[in-house]
DNA sequence: CCCTGATTCGC
DNA sequence: GCGAATCAGG
């Protein structure tokens, strides 16, 4: 499995919801808890309650002995800066991200990715960096809109999708009916008012968390 | 034991 | 960049 624009949306998604690692991997499929939580951080989601506490200085692992993953036979010393980072508090990063939040305004910059045509009905996407081969003769005849089918009318595709619009994917990507809520987006966030409440909520001691989350996929999808 | 997220580091 | 292995707290 490979982490494509739906999967890394719908880990940012479930992440910020609070979903656990576990549950994420679950409803993504095809990766493991770890794979999640390296993603998210890769990705710069920032920490959740931890078990581990961050500001503790721990003793870093001397491992002396054991090589139990794949031989490590040079123990390249590895001096342990005694300086405590002025890392933030769990208090701070737990802070729910109510107000102002940066990281889900950004999307795709759809500037600058431009779609070309390669025949009837049939386009390629392409990023500003992409060198791409030349461009295939243009059919000799000419195009006309396709009629959108009665599925899909009046619902918000992907090419819909703008920062004035809700962004909060209804239905499952693939199905003939995906689309998109399509409100008046919460200015300064991707999705409208109702679907900002379900994205941003305060943080809640786990027990006080109620286990089954507000359903934005209509539920775990069926295989 | 189970769960959780964080971190490391070979690939 | 990815994720298994590992760590560490609840």
């Amino acid at each position: 499995m490979s982490w494509t624009d739906e999967r890394i949306e719908r880990l940012k998604t479930m992440w910020t919801q609070g979903s656990t690692a576990s549950q994420i991997a679950e409803e993504l499929g095809g990766v493991s808890r770890n794979a999640v939580i390296g993603k998210a951080h890769r990705l710069g989601l920032e920490s959740r309650p931890s078990p581990v506490k961050p500001g503790e200085e721990k003793e870093k692992k001397a491992k002396p002995a054991p090589a139990p993953r794949a031989a490590k036979p040079s123990p390249s010393p590895k001096p342990a800066p005694a300086t405590s980072e002025p890392r933030e508090t769990a208090a701070e990063a737990r802070q729910p991200a109510t107000p102002g939040i940066p990281a889900q305004a950004k999307q795709a910059d759809a500037t600058t990715i431009q779609y070309r045509s390669v025949g009837p009905g049939g386009f390629i996407r392409q990023g500003p960096g992409d060198t791409q081969a030349p461009i295939p003769p243009a059919p000799p005849r000419r195009l006309v809109p396709a009629k959108p089918s009665a599925e899909v009318a009046d619902k918000t595709s992907l090419l819909d999708l703008n920062d004035r619009v809700c962004r909060w994917p209804m239905g499952h990507p693939g199905e003939p009916d995906f689309h998109f809520c399509g409100q008046q987006a919460n200015p300064g966030y991707p999705y409208c008012v109702e679907h900002c409440g379900v994205a941003y909520q305060a943080q809640l001691p786990r027990r006080d968390r109620r286990p089954p989350p507000p359903l934005p996929f209509g539920g775990p999808r069926v295989r």
